[in-house]
DNA sequence: TGTACATCAGTGAACGCGCGTTCACTGATGTAC
DNA sequence: TGTACATCAGTGAACGCGCGTTCACTGATGTAC
């Protein structure tokens, strides 16, 4: 694709690009529940029914704003994570975060679609599901990356994990690409998932303003509890 | 009050509680969104411009079942907390998140207007401010009671605290009512924190589904970094 | 290169819906003398 | 205890708004011969 494109291809490319613009623009403007197919259409200068020429309905809008979205942050993340290679896993980690919250300070209401109440009515399709898992797959190759180079610290178990949360991380580590087969134990797996829960509670606290009176160095808190965190996970690194 | 209330006084307050009552059930039920006056009207069988006589506008009856709710969480965990006076801190923090766990569960529709996407347009005004610190204040609790107790093991000191965050815990800290007036330290402090925004960040993800394919067992997750948080923190445990 | 037909983008009107809020009103309840 | 006036709950109609979605249509672009 590309070259022998006919013209009323190309502007219906172009249209098609324009309507998911609009719709993104509307989106961080007033939020998921402020986007509508009448108002993308009246600012496209175009009649609200020609839209559907385009999109078969407002959620499948609403779909493809979410994948693009998930994108959008997954290749922030990844991109934060490939740059810091030769850091420190700690360091890596911290900065990984740091890159999430950016990304969510830059686009709040992107953020709450994604991590945020659910849409109510709208179920979010498979399509969705590979895009949705990018930002926390970067996170957890950090974790990975240290295991291999050896820059994991072992850690003494200090909590009971019941037996049929050990099937889950099991099955959550078979998913895990972990290049040399040089799997995570339970308790570093356990530590990650609260480093990433942690991460992203704060965040929506930060963003819905709920340490209203609490704090107001959000970054240096935001750096601090991840740098705990991954303290927590045995990531290695040059601070600690 | 109580004693000479006029029939058409009372009949006000149970209107009042009728409209209040009818909008915490279609809260539950189609979430913030789906909250109008004119429906509350509606199932009360009365005229929507009725309902005005009771509450000033949506935004209104909006925040009653805000800081309804927060008072309700509140109680919540006030009451696991208490109940759980003269077990281990860490037993305590652990069975604190469960009830804040079972409160979300039960109303997830009123968990995610707490604590989800903020409502667009709208500003919660001051008085939910003293509700809304209800349910943290509660944990929190947990902390303080097993510091005078001796219960709370010293930490070394794994994170870089920046100056600025400093003074933000030093103010945290005189908010905090810590009887003995034996304060916490900041690497408690931020451990808390984390602990904390760890427990939301985590129900988060359960109730939107974002754990979808990863993890089964929500509750023994929830136990478990539970666990690893309030071991964080410092507070002992029969458990650890 | 030219014509005949098929495809498709965009139009404009309409359906049916629900919302928040205001306002002049009726009729019942409460209060003061 | 009884009457006169004030208060207040609830009515019904209306204003003005925006939404998603459908449908018959016009006119331009593309394709096959």
């Amino acid at each position: 694709m590309g070259t022998k494109q006919t013209p009323r291809a190309l502007a219906r490319e172009r249209t098609t690009t324009n309507i998911i613009e609009e719709g993104r623009r509307q989106l961080s403007e007033s939020g998921a529940a402020g986007l509508s197919l009448r108002s993308v259409a009246r600012e496209l200068g175009m009649v609200s029914s020609a839209v559907y020429r385009y999109v078969a309905s407002r959620d499948e809008l609403l779909t493809l704003l979410i994948d693009e979205a998930y994108n959008s942050l997954g290749e922030a993340v990844e991109a934060s994570v490939a740059a810091a290679a030769d850091h420190a896993p700690l360091d890596r980690w911290v900065q990984a975060a740091h890159a999430i919250r950016d990304w969510a300070l830059a686009q709040p209401h992107e953020y709450f679609l994604l991590y945020g109440t659910p849409v109510p009515g709208y179920a979010a399709p498979e399509i969705t599901a590979t895009s949705g898992t990018r930002p926390t797959r970067a996170l957890i190759s950090i974790v990975t990356d240290a295991k291999a180079s050896r820059q994991l610290k072992g850690k003494r178990s200090t909590t009971a994990v019941s037996n049929k949360l050990t099937e889950d991380l099991t099955a959550l580590r078979s998913n895990i690409d972990d290049g040399d087969g040089d799997r995570l134990s339970d308790d570093v797996l356990l530590a990650t998932l609260a480093g990433w829960t942690q991460l992203f509670g704060l965040l929506s606290f930060e963003l819905s303003n709920q340490t209203r009176g609490v704090v107001e160095q959000h970054r240096d808190l935001f750096d601090a509890s991840a740098q705990l965190m991954a303290t927590q996970i045995g990531l290695a690194g040059l601070r600690s």
